[in-house]
DNA sequence: AAATAGTTACTGACTGCATTGTAAGTTCTC
DNA sequence: GAGAACTTACAATGCAGTCAGTAACTATTT
């Protein structure tokens, strides 16, 4: 028989403490990548050494899973939100986003960067992304399906193509917006290509580019 | 006075044998990132050792940039053809891109990693990316300028947005499709979406989400 | 055409740094 | 006084870059 153990709450501040670190570590690595992003700068940034940190999260790889779902649970840009908006006002959220969003390029560029790095060998943020844009996916196209029914239309099959192009927008405008601010308008060109999305599944009009294609 | 020099050809034979190692730059690279891919790595799929691709290009910095000079040049998918296909024909081109890009998840890889990491902190191939999406915005406008005169209409502003949005669809969606061939069908979905924003240059119209938005 | 000088294309060995992870010890708190 | 929250010190890699040396080739000279 092994004596029993009393686990011991951890102390209160730690949670504050934990979070102070994920807060870190979200900047570091947006601003280094994951790979180029050290453990040691994390924790210069909460007074720590990198020990400590490795005390709360066990290893760089959890760290960088924990940081992920802390982004989206203390995320403002939540589209999984209870209220269920009624189609177009999940939309219109992803615009409103997409405004605010030129406000904080820090996340804007650690959400770039990092998926974009989690298809890389090994990357242990791939699981994340793969599910979050899986989940996604597929609000937008219950969004769009809700904005057919009002229409009286049936869904048409394109609203998968244009789930993963509005979600596929709204990124690659964030990594030219990244690299060149002065030049691209991230909110105005998210809105303008949403609505042109949105429209087309609406309302579908002939190809200007004919359909003589692959 | 120091003596004469005699600069001496390089062989015949280095030239292919850069290639090589650029070829296989692209691939580690774009497997597991610049930062994480050594060139150890590279080098024995070249069959050298990595102080041997230091000779040839100097720095592991210089080797990237030298990579995404060298993926540009070599690339079928070169835009900026000579041609100058006359508006609609642009597009065209993109969208038959993106088909011939299912079938080579590795550059298309290469590209997602490498555009998004250059982002980051002192990464040596942001000038690169930078002056890349300038150029390619400003051959989107002049086509999508090219089939507003043909049609006889004024190009109207949303041209720059919706040539930035162009680009950004593709590549937000090759991120998609890399996290999830089996959901992603790439090429359709980039058909789809260019068609949508080419229209809403084309031919406007009211937005589905309302006029209220910030 | 043979000898020779200079240069290229490497290799192998090494340096030095950066970085993750571990282990042992310290203090504070439940 | 036991475990939580650390720190300091260290182990263990991994990696870019340097350097000296070597073989092979090119260019020049004889």
């Amino acid at each position: 028989m092994t004596a029993t153990r009393r686990p011991s709450r951890p102390r209160p501040e730690t949670l504050a403490r934990r979070r102070e670190i994920l807060q870190a570590a979200l900047e570091i690595f947006g601003q280094k990548g994951f790979n180029n992003g050290p453990l040691a700068e994390i924790a210069d940034q909460v007074d720590m050494t990198h020990a400590g940190i490795l005390h709360h999260f066990g290893s760089k790889d959890r760290l960088l899973v924990e940081v992920l779902r802390y982004r989206d649970e203390s995320d403002v840009e939540g589209l999984d939100e209870q209220h269920i908006p009624g189609g177009a006002e999940l939309f219109r959220h992803l615009v409103r986003t997409a405004f605010s969003n030129e406000a904080r390029p820090g996340i804007v560029q650690a959400y770039a960067v990092l998926s974009a790095e989690s298809v890389t060998e090994g990357n242990p943020g791939r699981a994340y992304f793969e599910d979050r844009y899986t989940v996604l996916r597929g609000e937008v196209a219950d969004a769009l399906r809700a904005m057919c029914a009002e229409r009286g239309i049936d869904a048409p099959a394109t609203v998968a193509n244009a789930s993963a192009s509005v979600l596929a927008v709204m990124d690659g405008l964030q990594v030219q917006w990244l690299l060149d601010r002065g030049n691209v308008e991230l909110a105005a060109a998210s809105r303008f290509a949403i609505d042109a999305i949105v429209t087309a599944v609406l309302d579908p009009r002939p190809s200007p580019l004919g359909d003589d294609l692959p």
